[in-house]
RNA sequence: GGAGAGGUUCCCGAGUGGCCAAAGGGGGCAGACUGUAAAUCUGUUGGCUCAGCCUUCGAAGGUUCGAAUCCUUCUCUCUCCA
């Protein structure tokens, strides 16, 4: 059986790659970002831009759909794409990371983990089987395996143990993939932990591989560890990680980290940053992040980005969106969104042709220069 | 014209003798945000030669060891009555 990765390119001189992940709602060109629409929407922009801008796979959130609406009704309206009208490709998150985020009232068992709700305090359960079933009922073209996620600085046992219950869960979980069958579309992705253990990591990471997961995620980083952490432990993780299947790693979306994933050859990531630095006045640009609210941009007659395509960039001043931003006016936070996942499909779009020609390190080199203003 | 209420730091507003450079909002300025409990959160916001000093609570005077707080006069605003 053939994968849903297909490779086009190889850069020559680094890890970094070009591909096709091939899924029910359409092919996705590779490395991309995903935007993230936890409640079914990314929070501050139409479907119908994100799908302008040229977006072809976002995020839902098991949790939250779980709790709200809930299953009945997506079972009602035939899942999430038809419910939210969004024809493409949607991955579902776990719940893994909510119940690490979210971890006042849980309890980790063998069997699931036991939580309550953030909106009622209701007690529920997630068992590795239930989180297939649910998203299932979303609909997803990815779903993942239900997961521990830890902190940084946690201690070698707990981080083993977290990763035991990982491995069992994901275990489970494709079991209970496979007695699905073709009553569900889904492609289910394992998720690599470890922690900040190296034992642990090339553990999860060869052993995540060797399963009949479609899709393997690297989980567990950027979760408050500094950036040279992060560097090295994506670095080491990723070379266990097998190449013949899709490879994500969940949560990262600043165009630095973005570019250190696809240098070790990932080819996935999703992040709210770039949402939710928009919402609160914060634009990405080649000259680095420019923060709105802040008073030099008053009379600023510039766009946000000469370069860009957005409706923000195209129509409005600086000016104009420091006074919508000063405003708290909602269309300041629309248009910061359309601007900043403009700007990252963008940024990807330069990724691969720099794959493409075989000059990933320079270009990755370059820009960061520029961001970071050296 | 009569009666009453009130004027507090950029704004609103708390504060009725020392713990008050003065609560709390707002606004301003700055910072954070990375598998979204986030259109959120945090810090800061009189001046200076800054563990101290100076100026500030309508104005001017007074009482007191000490006043935004008490007294006197003035001034302005608001409400009700005629």
């Amino acid at each position: 059986m053939s994968g849903i990765y297909t490779l086009t390119h190889q850069d020559l001189n680094s890890p970094a790659r070009c591909g096709i992940v091939s899924l029910p709602h359409g092919d996705v060109e590779t490395p991309a970002f995903m935007p993230v629409g936890t409640n079914g929407t990314v929070k501050g922009i139409y479907h119908d831009k994100v799908e302008e801008i040229g977006y072809r796979l976002i995020l839902g959130n098991t949790y939250h759909l779980y709790l709200r609406p809930g299953c009945e009704v997506l079972e009602h309206f035939g899942g999430l794409h038809k419910f939210s009208n969004w024809n493409h490709n949607i991955l579902t998150d776990s719940g893994g990371f909510q119940v690490f985020s979210l971890s006042g009232l849980r309890k980790i068992k063998d069997e699931g983990v036991h939580f309550q709700s953030h909106i009622d305090g209701s007690k529920h359960t997630f068992s590795p089987e239930k989180v297939v079933d649910i998203q299932k009922v979303i609909g997803s073209d990815i779903a993942m395996s239900l997961d521990v996620c830890t902190p940084p600085d946690i201690e070698y046992r707990a981080a083993q143990e977290a990763w035991r219950v990982t491995k069992l869960w994901a275990e489970r979980s494709l079991a209970h993939r496979k007695e699905l069958g073709d009553s569900f579309r889904g492609n289910l992705f394992g998720i690599v932990q470890g922690n900040f253990y190296k034992d642990l990591r090339k553990e999860s990471a060869e052993t995540l591989s060797e399963m009949d997961f479609p899709g393997i995620a690297i989980g567990g980083l950027s979760v408050g560890e500094k950036p040279e952490v992060f560097n090295e432990f994506l670095a080491y993780t990723a070379e266990y990680v097998t190449k013949e299947k899709p490879r994500y790693v969940m949560g990262i979306g600043s165009p630095d980290y973005i570019l250190e994933a696809v240098e070790n050859g990932i080819d996935l990531f999703d992040c709210v940053l770039a949402t939710r630095m928009a919402r609160n006045g914060a634009v990405f640009t080649d000259d680095g992040v420019l923060t709105l609210k802040k008073a030099v941009y008053k009379f600023s007659e510039e766009p946000l980005d000469a370069d860009c395509v957005c409706t923000a960039c195209r129509k409005y001043s600086r000016a104009y969106m420091h006074h919508m931003v000063k405003c708290n006016e909602m269309l300041g936070g629309m248009l910061a969104t359309e601007h900043n996942l403009t700007y990252l499909h963008h940024l990807m779009e330069r990724t691969r042709q720099a794959i493409r020609e075989n000059r990933f390190r320079d270009f990755k080199k370059e820009y960061l220069a520029r961001f970071y203003g050296r």
